[in-house]
DNA sequence: CTATTTATGTATCGATCATTACAAAAATAA
DNA sequence: TTATTTTTGTAATGATCGATACATAAATAG
């Protein structure tokens, strides 16, 4: 392999750039910011991706997916996936003050973009679509195993779970106090039982 | 009174600034938007408002607050302020589809705002802070009326109200669709009754 | 009338925006 | 070694940002 060897690499400024859209989000996040956080200049910048500032923050999207990714897999080798759903919402509340600020990067975006830039928006939408899912089809399991009583439809209450989800994101803005954020969640889930 | 006289007034540029702010953010909104949609020159503008761009935002806040108290006072002329406010809530299922876009203001205020700027985040936390105390003394008078059976405290069920409002501003989003609305609006409000 | 006051329209400010141009650096291939 | 390839660092691009400067317009007061 010819050419200069590469000091900064893609996943590394991906990674530092995504600390910075989720503190400012798209439009108020700066190359000068990003070209700060990453320590890459704007050669190797635009160099890595040809399609700028778009492209790195579609590809810091993308890692949050990859994480929900790897969630989907613990749920499929967990004996009781519900309660893994449950414990991570639950685990919201005990997030450091500065966590509750920033919120979902995912569902952030999806407020953010409207108008703004519909490529991006339809990629958070898409996402949240597929946590969506992903919640239905556990509740439906455990409605055939019988875990659960409840007889609404999982339809139903997988959007239940995301509108909470995504409720939760500015609730916790709100009042960034786990306590009242634990109590609030625990009564939320309990609709689930 | 002496001098020129006024064709553009406050409370009209206040009001098509809003639609501005409304569609495209604080940060995404610029002074030639806002001149372009209200018709005023730069002149005319920070003539009017010294404060420029940010106190413009804080007056279209403002007059959003106005709206709601508004509404505060119908629930207080009426006889089943329960069903008035539930009643608001089923009607965001019929917005138009670019309405669903747009979502509330408010709440898309406190998810831009944060690390951006304290003080407009603070104004937006405010507001809905108030909403959410309307909520929770409506549901405190309804329980004591009897017209409610739940015995979820009304902080925690004024919460769920505020959380469901907020969450409902993204799942709008998702679905720009009547019908999945519809049902899912009548699901979370069946549960306080 | 003239003087004063206020609003408007336009030109322009410096700063910052995302992006591009380009030469030097640093590696390998031949 | 020399030629080639790729990355890096820096300077500069034109566009747009929010805000200001200032002359003129258009009213009233005296």
């Amino acid at each position: 392999m010819r050419g200069r060897p590469t000091i900064y690499e893609d996943a590394n400024i991906i990674k530092k750039a995504q600390e910075v859209f989720w503190q400012k989000g798209y439009s108020a996040a700066s190359l000068s910011d990003l070209q700060k956080a990453t320590g890459a200049g704007a050669g190797s910048f635009y160099n890595t991706f040809k399609g700028g500032k778009k492209e790195v923050f579609q590809k810091a999207i993308q890692e949050r997916r990859l994480a929900f990714d790897a969630f989907k897999k613990e749920l499929s080798v967990s004996e009781s996936p519900l309660e893994l759903i449950k414990d991570f919402i639950r685990s919201i509340a005990q997030a450091e003050q500065n966590d509750h600020l920033k919120g979902c990067i995912i569902a952030n975006t999806v407020v953010e973009m409207t108008f703004i830039d519909e490529d991006l928006e339809a990629n958070a939408v898409q996402i949240l679509k597929e946590v969506e899912q992903m919640f239905t089809e556990v509740i439906k399991e455990e409605q055939t195993k019988g875990t659960i009583k409840t007889q609404t439809s999982p339809e139903i209450l997988g959007k239940y779970l995301i509108t909470f989800w995504c409720g939760l994101n500015t609730l916790r803005r709100m009042y960034p106090d786990e306590n009242v954020l634990k109590d609030q969640i625990e009564m939320q889930l309990a609709v689930i039982s």
